[in-house]
RNA sequence: GGGGAGAUACUCAAGCGGCCAACGAGGCUUGACUGUAAAUCAAGUGCAGAAUGCUUCGGAGGUUCGAAUCCUCCUCUCCCCA
């Protein structure tokens, strides 16, 4: 491959590269030296599901792999117990150590789905982090001067709405460019609002006698609301563990006008524009979907959909909840109480209001009688709000 | 160490002795319209088989017929001075 190309590719979808000269030297000197670069790519494991907007630098991660680059995938798992202060504007709650070791196993079963197990080094920070002595702690806070740290957006924010800043939030982005300098990281991946961080990793870097690592800074990738950058806080998410109809159907929910974003960001294409944004939709939440699940669930994913959605008609596959002989009274249950044994809401007033607000079906049969008394019949489908449903099985006396 | 301000539901934010289960906005839920898009409109958003019952306004006590509102102590945050 040219070696034109391959800094084209690295270049693809990246919103900034520092700096592109020193890429193309480092590009350089691996192919004279035959040795892959060192990309770092740092994952805090407070959030344990990976979804779509990882996907972006895994993405890019899987493309260095595939020109022979070695890729390090770290798990701060110690960075985590402190909170990357990033984009936020609230201290983080300090994990648990247990935590975060679950959330790093679901991770790692995560990432191979898209890089390359045999060309990826998995790495925690708390190797090297947890038995740092507070001397060389001192020593590396020495470094960076408050000024600096206050240049940083999120922290100038809060310091300006006069909201706290722990002392150890200022460690943070020290600890993770330490983390570049013992991993001699050539290179490092990750979002737009790692630019602080990384810029910090490559000033300490130069402190320590190396060579900086370039910075590939990719865009952030939106929600299912559209607005704001996709992450599990906010609940906007589409996680790539998830069963295929949920993907299919949260990539039908997204706003059009992110359309172009995920298909640019996604599936590395632009949108067609040959067909309205409806269809450009279900094309691009059949292949997100076949990309993580396969073109057969993807097919199926999409009939369902269809078949639900557009057509309002039953789902496949609905789940089943126990009724007893002995929870009737005269073969009837009230409704509200029918609701929350079917866990289709969570308090009575929820069901109630549910009822009322012609939410509830029963059979297909709209109800809106807080009050009533079903007569019950096995098999009997209740259906709250768009997309809930629950059949009910009865069960004998004897079980 | 000294002085001042503040903590209200998912978030922001009113309320400053009864009219407060707590204004308003955002969010979210449900319905209408639709393409599970957007925009718009309507309703809802502590719990309770439920006509005025119970538990909520940082925490613990107290005053009062009655407290989110007043008092005391505690915890936490911000600002100014040192």
């Amino acid at each position: 491959m040219h070696i034109e190309k391959e800094l084209q590719i690295i270049k693809e979808n990246a919103v900034d590269v520092i700096s592109e000269g020193e890429l193309l030297k480092k590009l350089e000197k691996s192919r004279a030296e035959g040795k892959g670069l060192r990309v770092k790519y740092g994952a805090d494991p407070s959030a344990a599901d990976i979804h779509l907007g990882h996907t972006v630098p895994l993405q890019k991660l899987r493309q260095l792999q595939d020109m022979g680059h070695q890729v390090i995938f770290l798990i701060g798992d110690f960075t985590a117990r402190i909170g990357d202060p990033s984009g936020v504007s609230k201290t983080r709650p300090p994990l648990t150590k247990q935590e975060v070791q679950n959330n790093a196993s679901t991770y790692q079963e995560q990432i191979f789905k898209i890089l390359d197990r045999k060309l990826t080094n998995v790495v925690f920070n708390s190797q090297w982090c947890d038995d740092m002595k507070s001397g060389e702690i001192m020593k590396l806070a020495s470094h960076y001067t408050v000024a600096r740290m206050l240049e940083r957006d999120d922290f100038a924010l809060r310091f300006r709405k006069k909201e706290p800043i722990s002392i150890h939030e200022f460690l943070y982005p020290l600890i993770q460019g330490y983390d570049s300098v013992f991993l001699k990281a050539d290179m490092e991946v990750g979002g737009t609002d790692q630019r602080f961080n990384f810029l910090v990793a490559r000033e300490l870097q130069r402190d320590f006698g190396q060579e900086p690592e370039v910075l590939i800074l990719l865009p952030l990738l939106e929600g299912t609301d559209g607005k704001q950058k996709m992450s599990k806080s906010l609940d906007n998410y589409i996680g790539i563990s998830e069963p295929p109809a949920e993907i299919y159907g949260k990539i039908m929910s997204i706003p059009d006008e992110i359309l172009p974003r995920y298909y640019n960001l996604l599936l590395r294409i632009d949108m067609p524009n040959d067909c309205g944004p409806h269809e450009a939709k279900k094309h691009l939440a059949r292949e997100i979907t076949s990309i993580h699940h396969g073109e057969e669930n993807a097919g199926k994913s999409e009939q369902e959909f269809e078949k639900v959605f557009v057509r309002k008609e039953l789902p496949e596959n609905i789940p089943e909840f126990v009724l007893r002989n002995e929870e009737l009274k005269d073969g009837k249950i009230w409704i509200v109480e029918l609701l929350l044994k079917a866990k289709l809401a969570a308090t009575g007033n929820e069901a109630r209001r549910l009822i009322a607000q012609g939410g509830v079906k029963l059979n297909n049969k709209s109800c809106t009688d807080p009050e009533l008394n079903i007569e019950i019949r096995d098999n009997m489908v209740i259906k709250a709000g768009k997309r809930r449903f629950a059949r009910i099985k009865m069960e004998g006396n004897h079980g």
